[in-house]
DNA sequence: TTATAAGGTTTGCAGTACAAACTGGTTTGC
DNA sequence: GCAAACCAGTTTGTACTGCAAACCTTATAA
């Protein structure tokens, strides 16, 4: 592939990953098997209203899986990554890197 | 800085600098003294319509400096990052490149 | 003189991110 | 026992934004 395929490559980054918020919840699943709302609440730092809306986007696009369930009596949200999730994460970071390699 | 840091940075990257079209436009002049609307036009692979208007976000921030001349009868229209524009494009790929290294 | 092209800008609309309000249930205090 | 506070999220309203398409102005071609 040549810098001018990387380029035009780049306008076409999926929103869907690319999005500041949702870009640090993917990476954050990509490095454990999963992980709670909860955790990713203190980790990237946003309202929960806003997480909320943000999963309900990466799991309508496949790349999360939502499971819910009870701690005891209270109820837990659990995330993971799909299969495709994984990999289409990868290769966006990968696009990234491509461009940034260019300058 | 530790990891925790890194993702909460992420939320707060400059949409200004973050959106697709507008990263490989900045990325691009980071290559580059200046560059032409022709040029960018043909690398980035957008409408016309489209480049002029982040031109001019870009341009409104502050991020590069648009120049507007001749060449021979015809318009052209000359593009350049200032000097802040430059620090924000290094210090955006470098929240990037933490985030990523945090896998 | 009309038409076609260069080099852009402006407009209209569809989609999105965020804050704020809300829901459904649980625990605490009195 | 029951009101108030808390927990774990979801839904809503709105202001913003990216994109395609239409438009503008001047220059060259037929």
């Amino acid at each position: 592939m040549d810098k001018l395929d990387t380029f035009k490559k780049i306008g076409k980054l999926e929103k869907l990953i690319h999005e500041p918020s949702r870009l640090a919840i993917l990476t954050a699943l990509m490095g454990c098997q999963q992980a709670d709302f909860q955790f990713l609440l203190n980790l990237v730092g946003m309202t929960k209203g806003n997480l909320s809306s943000h999963l309900s986007k990466l799991e309508s696009g496949g790349l999360i899986v939502v499971e819910k369930t009870y701690l005891g009596k209270r109820p837990i949200t659990y995330l993971s990554l799909t299969e495709h999730g994984r990999k289409s994460v990868s290769k966006h970071w990968q696009i990234l890197d491509d461009l940034r390699k260019s300058i």
